[in-house]
DNA sequence: TTATAAATAATAGTATTACTATTAAAAATG
DNA sequence: CATTTTTAATAGTAATACTATTATTTATAA
């Protein structure tokens, strides 16, 4: 588990390490604080670098594009949420229970509101996965990334996901699919039910909660044996 | 049902309806295969017009920038696929089979190969929806977008498949969640099969028709009485 | 402490992108 | 045939996504 005061991140995300200096936290920081402000589109390293405050050149030294900002900025949150399924589902009896903490982390249900950590808001990075994570894979380029291992953060919570489901039903065949699908569908229904309610079953209360029941029913019943 | 030889589309997506002259059927047709190719981050009108043969101006005066253009290829897949699901599970006796024949046709697998309409390449239009059709809603001008009814197409689908799912169990509490989340991960599904095979349970035959039966069992599972 | 190297700030510059404007020629329409 | 609309050809602009240069500051190590 690569999991000490920080994650240990893929070098190839960066140029030069950004934990490793003032200036480099300060990117990563203030990174996430703009990507949400403005979306991954508009967002851009001369902004980046106005509220930092520094240079464009400066922030190019960290990272080769904004796209490899935004891999590392999903990465860090994925290796951040496997640590955390891994920490909270440790020492449970059975995996019903952690099946449940599982959905309930995927739904926020056990976020203290404004948590912060490494000085990146991690209410801020849940909406910047919710919104851009899935544009770190959807490119042309997602086979050479993946040969990066770009991708590792969110398989092995993938992975970690899935083992908790063999655990509950070892004979079920598809506990990797339905890994995947719950890691993405925590975010989408969050979205659908905020922009695109009808899409859902919560556009009355827009309740993670909600979304946090359609997980399990949908898990419990998959899995039943 | 707004599908007689075309679509109705929204008169929001375009300038100039593309329908109406030759010049416009060109754009769509060459977007599609052009968006297919190159990815939508580097596909651009210049390199469209080129392809058409036509000028970039005149590209602009049919969508007023790409983004709008890919939704406008978006929307109709959509309303294509809604048409599909109106029309092949009509008349069909039960819900079951209903159900089975929206996920073969979520997953391709009553599609023959090299089908054409309107002269568009709908495996490539396939192609970009796995993609980027998320791209197409997973904006900062979500709401206004979702307020000249773009995101319309989509939701009728879901509606329509929503619908069934109620018809074969009236008490489930979550059908449109349900509908959303076997669109999304039809298309899902296939990415990471394809990409990130091990965030799937098909890396080794890496066939359509696995993520067929999953879609079965997770729909089946989560609606049993 | 001083020498050396590395990082940053300040500035400038380039290629490409995403458009807008202009005008003449061609096509459609009435 | 006259008028309007559309297109082609061309040019141009503002913004973006970088790269390069050099002086200054900061860190390190001898």
């Amino acid at each position: 588990m690569n999991w000490q005061l920080h994650p240990k991140m893929n070098e190839k995300l960066y140029l030069r390490d950004p934990e490793q200096s003032e200036i480099g936290k300060n990117i990563i920081k203030n990174a996430v604080s703009l990507v949400r402000k403005l979306g991954f589109e508009v967002f851009n390293f001369k902004k980046l670098a106005e509220e930092i405050p520094t240079t464009e050149a400066t922030v190019y030294r960290y990272f080769e594009n904004k796209h490899r900002l935004l891999s590392y900025i999903v990465a860090w949150y994925w290796h951040w949420l496997d640590y955390q399924v891994m920490f909270k589902t440790n020492n449970l009896p059975n995996a019903i229970d952690k099946i449940k903490v599982i959905n309930q982390i995927l739904t926020w249900q056990l976020q203290e509101e404004h948590a912060v950590i490494d000085e990146i808001n991690l209410e801020d990075l849940r909406q910047i996965i919710i919104y851009e994570a899935s544009k770190v894979y959807l490119t042309k380029h997602v086979t050479e990334d993946n040969d990066f291992q770009l991708f590792k953060p969110y398989k092995n919570l993938c992975t970690r996901i899935s083992d908790i489901f063999k655990e509950y039903n070892s004979d079920y065949a598809y506990s990797r699919s339905l890994a995947s699908t719950i890691v993405e569908m925590a975010h989408f229904q969050d979205f659908f039910m905020t922009h695109l309610p009808s899409l859902t079953d919560f556009a009355e209360t827009k309740s993670l909660k909600n979304v946090n029941d359609y997980l399990d029913s949908l898990v419990f019943s998959a899995l039943y044996k």
